[in-house]
DNA sequence: TAGGTTTGCTTAAACGTTTGAGTAGAGCAC
DNA sequence: GTGCTCTACTCAAACGTTTAAGCAAACCTA
């Protein structure tokens, strides 16, 4: 690899010290009185010789790597892929490089990546929490480091936080359900201890307002086949469901491709609704209804509020003002399509 | 932020220099031969106070960042979220982190990723070119920065590459279809400069072996339509068309939902093939038959080689060595299915 | 012409780490 | 007691940048 043409190149060039070419090239050449003739000719010979700043030296002066580490479940996800490009395009409009690290669901990982991107001197940190994370969080809020959680937060843990009201969104979809004239529904979900995704069982079984549940729970480790079973047993006659609501992408992917090899018709036999979108949807006979994530706002947003965190860890002058941790909970819209007998 | 920890605070704490704490932790103590007791307090202090080196200030002295430059063409493609987890974890086996950028199939993108990265000194390079990118290869290779292509090559630029041989695949793929009883098949690629892509028409072409080729080129800005169009156009009485073969999973997908929405029933009346793997076929009613292109193997293989050439390049002793340019050409696996009348 | 101000630059320290060179003191040979 | 060799450290420079402080020369004032 060439050596970079770094600013001692351009003042040996030009006869002058480095300072002084730092000064012309960061614009205080004004503030600096340099000599017009001279700035003009550091400017020309950094340009001739293409000089480029070395981010790590400023970074290591600075203190500040204008990176921020973006923390992901995993990296296919529908939520993930949605989420990354508005997450890049507004740190870039700031100035900002994003650095992605993939928990793949695990907290060990989550927790080296955490260490790993620390060490790097991101100046901040976006995350999409794993499973029992509150003890990183805590670390994160110890060490004062700058971080917003998205999708997945933890009751017993304050923290920045941007999302969706999973209960009222779950509320929500089985009314709609009602409306549509189902009678008996099952919602499938994950046998977990996020949050998240107990509130959207929450939500499920206030709306049944005193309704008998048909909740099954998917061992996450063996989704595929418990969804398969769970498939099976609530379409079997007897059971008298006429619905189900699959609480993520994934289990409604699997549920689907289960309903289809049963040859259960949707809308007739059973309704089918999903709370989160998936790409696959597309090829499905029926276009299915589901809820969409406002998946652009909550990267924007989460960007807007961990810059303004990192903003505050600056100005900071040691006034142990109490901390202020801010949520900010956003809406899914409904996509209605024909798979509820709409 | 709290401040880190840092050599010289372990070294103010035992009372010694701060060179001796970093031969100690870094390993040297026996060449250096540091005293025993000294050694144990060095590493006992490190501890207590969490130390963790300050990678910035590392790579600063090393000249070395550890970390590799990703750049994808676009992050929710199939053959990135494929990608992306084996290059990742075969980086961290390696030591190596790796930031990914987003061209967005933007050649300026592109332009701005590369720099951008190297600015940040990474030691090196895979990149997903976009269309047109000759000169940004010319100019790593000018600057003897590290790289190796994947998934897409340039015929007039020498350079390492790794990816799979799309008029092979492409060439056999026909005769599977033509050996399935299809005569009169057609091909829908993009309308591109693009060399894979190019290369894929071209097995087309030959594998018809002088039958009169039904090619239909996409451009890209409006896919949508122009598959649409090109669907309805192809499956229209006269046409005597049988066989469909998408040259891309978006391509494959569009036109599998054109022709769900046009009421043509595959395999009987038209069989369906792509060229690539989508989650999205996974939903639709009948399997459908395409290639898989080995993501790991090629995610895999990139980080070794490029490893490899970082390395090559440290032990470059001036002596102007002809540098060999290396190409691996991986072969896709076929995924039958029953859209090809099996 | 002495004193002060302005102009236009340079010096030096710092960020946190690595590493070759330097050295004080102990031990030993002769 | 002189010279040599170990042992166990410290010093200092370097990576590329930023920025406060310093300073010589020119210019101005009275």
């Amino acid at each position: 690899m060439k050596k970079n043409v770094s600013l001692k190149d351009i003042a040996n060039q030009v006869g002058v010290s480095v300072s002084l070419v730092s000064y012309v090239l960061n614009g205080h050449e004004k503030k600096m009185r340099v000599g017009e003739e001279i700035a003009r000719q550091i400017k020309a010979t950094a340009e001739r010789l293409h000089y480029r700043p070395n981010q790590i030296a400023k970074s290591l002066k600075s203190k500040k790597s204008q990176t921020i580490g973006l923390i992901v479940g995993e990296i296919h996800y529908r939520f993930t892929t949605g989420i990354v490009r508005a997450i890049e395009l507004e740190a870039k409009k700031n100035g900002y490089t994003v650095v992605i690290g993939n928990s793949h669901e695990d907290l060990g990982s989550l927790h080296e990546l955490i260490h790993v991107l620390i060490n790097r001197q991101v100046d901040g940190l976006i995350i999409v929490a794993a499973e029992n994370a509150e003890s990183e969080i805590e670390y994160l809020k110890k060490k004062e480091i700058p971080f917003v959680l998205i999708d997945r937060n933890f009751p017993s843990v304050e923290s920045n936080f941007i999302g969706i009201d999973n209960y009222r969104i779950a509320y929500r979809a089985v009314e709609y359900l009602i409306r549509q004239g189902c009678r008996r529904i099952a919602f499938v979900n994950y046998d977990t201890t996020f949050f998240h995704l107990k509130e959207r069982s929450r939500g499920y079984l206030e709306a049944l307002k005193g309704q008998e549940p048909l909740l099954r729970e998917i061992r996450k480790p063996f989704y595929e086949q418990d969804v398969a079973a769970a498939v099976r047993e609530l379409t079997s006659p007897g059971v008298g469901c006429d619905a189900i609501f699959f609480a993520t992408d994934t289990l409604a992917i699997t549920g689907l491709k289960n309903l289809i090899s049963l040859r259960v018709n949707i809308p007739e036999d059973v309704a089918f609704m999903s709370f989160d979108e998936a790409e696959a949807f597309a090829l499905f006979q029926v276009p299915v209804t589901h809820y969409r994530q406002p998946l652009e706002e909550i990267g924007v947003s989460a960007v807007g509020m961990l810059l303004e965190e990192i903003q505050d860890g600056k100005e900071d002058g040691r006034d142990v003002k109490p901390k202020k941790w801010r949520q900010l909970y956003l809406d899914s819209t409904l996509v209605a399509g024909k798979s509820c007998r709409e």
